[in-house]
DNA sequence: CCGTTCCTGGAT
DNA sequence: ATCCAGGAACGG
């Protein structure tokens, strides 16, 4: 459930051996609903194409093909809350919300799996990957070397009165967090949620960037939280479920102070906080 | 810029 | 039987 940046990234990986080489031998499109870019026709036309790369960015996968013909095209696709892609090395039974299914000469699915169908596909050639809704507006990466302080500090400089959950949430500022990672990040430097940026002092801004950095990658080393029902491609669960510090944790006490963590909704999402150690007010607004 | 919408299964 | 979860597009 709810693929975050190392869930996906956690896909990706566990895709890449598979898929890299592989030839397409035919594509059934079971509900063209999961299709956003591209005709389902232009799904079906990918027979004889071969995969050349799994590519992330942010929450979307990006998976590059060389068709029979010679074109450049790339299958990105997003999970949104409980999108799946499963590997199988050999012909299953299509499961319950089986949307798309890739045949590949060796035998071999790839099945696109979506219970509450907000999961997307798209299909366009690889100068048109900017028309992929989201992607062209996408935030750098926090692990990625262009991604610092500074930067970020300038994508929250124009909306100063948002809440600090509501950015680390905007892929704008940001990409990859969603609401488990954002709460997690926010335990970790010590910010309230509903904390406006504009209150947050550079220091603040550096916990929060060193956070985003460090429970990332700690994340994607253990696979991923698998905190309902998401599994990898090859249907192996997340071992970051028990490194969580607040998230789905209302009651249980905070693990620096043992003050029972609260839950609250803040911009329509549950957030879990510590309301010790993340104070509403910054030290500087309550002496003034 | 915030609230609403999409969608289904699981919880109550 | 009703409510709730939530990423991102969309509308007021």
């Amino acid at each position: 459930m709810m693929p975050e940046l190392p869930e996906v990234e956690t896909i990706r990986a566990s895709l890449e051996p598979h898929l890299v080489g592989a030839e397409i031998k035919s594509v059934e499109v079971l509900n063209p609903v999961v299709i956003t870019g591209g005709s389902q026709e232009a799904f079906q036309e990918l027979a004889g194409a071969v995969f050349t790369a799994a590519r992330r960015r942010g929450k979307y996968l990006l998976f590059d093909l060389k068709t029979s013909d010679g074109q450049d095209k790339v299958l990105v696709a997003h999970m949104r809350m409980t999108g799946r892609l499963l590997w199988h090395s050999a012909k299953q039974p299509l499961e319950k919300h089986s949307h798309l299914r890739f045949n590949f000469q060796n035998g071999a699915e790839l099945v696109f799996v979506d219970v509450r169908r907000f999961g997307r596909l798209w299909l366009v050639a690889l100068e048109e990957i900017h028309t992929v809704s989201g992607l062209n507006t996408l935030a750098p990466e926090p692990m990625d070397e262009d991604f610092s302080v500074e930067v970020w500090e300038r994508n929250i400089a124009n909306r100063k009165k948002s809440l600090a959950k509501g950015v680390l949430l905007d892929q704008r500022a940001v990409a990859g967090l969603g609401n488990i990672y954002a709460d997690e990040v926010l335990f970790a430097a010590k910010v309230h949620p509903e904390r406006r940026v504009e209150t947050l002092s550079h220091r603040d801004n550096m916990n929060l960037c060193r956070a985003m950095q460090a429970i990332l990658q700690e994340a994607i080393r253990l696979r991923g939280t698998s905190f309902r029902d998401y599994v990898d491609s090859d249907n192996r669960r997340g071992g970051y479920l028990d490194m969580l510090q607040c998230f789905m944790r209302e009651g249980q006490p905070c693990p620096r102070c043992g003050t029972p963590i609260k839950r609250i909704k803040v911009v329509g999402r549950s957030s879990y906080y510590c309301p010790r150690c993340q104070r509403r007010k910054s030290k500087a607004a309550k002496k003034a």
